[in-house]
RNA sequence: UCCUCAGUAGCUCAAUGGUGGAGCAACCGGCUGUUAACCGGUAGGUUACUGGUUCGAGUCCAGUCUGAGGAGCCA
């Protein structure tokens, strides 16, 4: 008798082996049962015949209901009727909990419904498999940068400063005084940075805007690799390395996941580096020529961000050189074109911005002017300047949503699937 | 915040202004290969809330609440 998961259960065929999961489904005949078990590792059906086992095991299996803890005991048999390739004939079943009538059917369900009920909606095989495939990218992001001698810093979640002009933050009582969730953790990656050269944070921000997208969420997961000595080119090399090696690693060890979720395994294999890239004048351009209405200096909507997207034979685009009123503060002027930075969107195919990045000012000067040009009060950025006065270089950095990037390889439409527990406009229960 | 739509059984949805129904789930029974199994039966309702029009409102009108889809903001 082996004790083993669903997971590595091929590796048990002819064997007595015992699991431990849940009833997530059953279906039966007078005398037959079939038991659909999960246990975490995977989905596996068991099956009961009445002659085959004692009266005591068939009858428990009438009394199953859907999510009871069960312990179940079985040979491992292969079987091609099984999806998976392989089914458990049962010999004995014991009953660790009855569980009540279990609110989930696998029937279908209103997204309300099943936000309300996302402590139990996890259970079921999509979700899941979704979560398994979130999981995996930021293992292989970890993977990938470490690999590259990143040191993975911590920056705090609680801050005294808004680091954009924004009223975007949540707002907490620290002893009697204003503080806010971060909604980055850069300007400490920066810092960071400069101690260790290659860092990357990797935590939850916060954004208080009131958005109602498929897009957004108002707690995020987002990965901010910052680099000294790199320029604008090399943050874009450092990206797109980053991306082939999240997708073609997931593709590999999410192989079951992707096919539960019906993705198309073509589509992201050809997700390889080299990304094209556009600049943002060319892109305006772009947008023109198909009859979108759009004008130089203004930033890209959602659809323009779709359709540019879309452009480049399925390979993300990096769209370069915004003008520098689009975007933060922080980020270095092109000295060849004063009105425009050196940053860059990773945009999707089909969905659109999964990174932002820039080279970052490094001359103290330029920081202060753009500072005030921006209207930003000064003291918040003293320690921030203070970057600039002691040994400055030229570093860039980038932000990956990890949810987005969940979204993009699982292609699941609504980001709060895409998390365990969403924070939303009208949800932070359960 | 703006625009659009919705709220009826535990869930998903029907019901011309005229006796509120079905499928699934639950419960009882049947079936030895089911894949959201199937078949028969039982039970299940303050039609989101408040007010109005009407002989009569789930249905029409006004307001409120809740949610969804989209926009803006961004990762």
């Amino acid at each position: 008798m082996i004790k083993t998961t669903i997971g590595n259960i091929s590796q048990q065929e002819n064997q007595e082996v015992v699991i431990e999961g849940w009833l997530y489904n059953k279906r039966s005949s007078g005398k037959i049962q079939f038991l659909q078990l999960r246990d975490g590792t995977g989905f596996i059906q068991g099956v009961a015949v009445k002659n085959e086992v004692s009266s005591e095991v068939f009858n428990l299996c009438k009394e199953l209901t859907q999510e009871s803890a069960i312990r179940v005991f079985g040979i491992v048999r292969k079987d091609d009727r099984a999806p998976s390739g392989y089914e458990l004939t049962i010999t004995n079943l014991e009953l660790v909990s009855l569980a009540m009538k279990y609110p989930i059917s696998l029937k279908e369900h209103g997204i309300e419904f099943l936000m309300d009920h996302r402590h139990l909606w996890l259970r079921s095989k999509r979700q899941h498999a979704i979560l398994k495939v979130r999981a995996a990218i930021g293992r292989y992001a970890r993977e990938f940068l470490d690999n590259r001698g990143f040191t993975h810093i911590d920056s705090p979640i609680i801050t005294s400063s808004a680091p954009e002009d924004s009223g975007s933050l949540f707002e907490v009582d620290y002893f009697g005084e204003k503080a806010y969730l971060a909604q980055t953790g850069q300007l400490y990656a920066e810092a960071a940075a400069m101690a260790f050269g290659s860092v990357y944070t990797f935590g939850p921000t916060f954004r208080a805007e009131k958005s109602k997208t498929r897009r957004h969420l108002n707690e995020f997961w987002m990965l901010e690799p910052e680099v000294c000595y790199l320029d604008h080119e090399g943050s874009l090399k450092l990206q797109e390395d980053l991306i082939e090696y999240i997708v073609q690693n997931v593709i590999k060890s999410c192989t079951l996941e992707l096919k539960t979720l019906g993705r198309d395994i073509k589509e992201l294999e050809i997700i390889k580096a080299p990304f094209p890239r556009i600049t943002y004048d060319k892109a305006v351009e772009m947008l023109k020529e198909n009859g979108m209405e759009i004008e130089w200096g203004e930033d890209f909507g959602a659809p323009h961000e779709i359709y540019l997207s879309e452009q480049f034979n399925g390979l993300p685009v990096f769209v370069t050189h915004y003008p520098k009123d689009c975007k933060a503060f922080y980020m270095e002027p092109d000295p060849d074109r004063p009105d425009t930075v050196k940053c860059a969107d990773l945009l999707y195919p089909g969905f659109g911005e999964i990174i932002g990045g820039s080279e970052r000012i490094h001359d103290l000067d330029i920081l202060l002017q753009r500072i005030q040009e921006e209207n930003l009060p000064m003291e918040v950025y003293d320690w921030y300047a203070d970057l600039r006065k002691y040994g400055t270089v030229p570093h860039s950095g980038f932000g990956l949503g990890l949810e987005r990037m969940t979204i993009c390889i699982t292609g699941v439409d609504h980001i709060r699937e895409a998390i365990p527990f969403a924070r939303t406009l009208n949800r932070i229960t359960p």
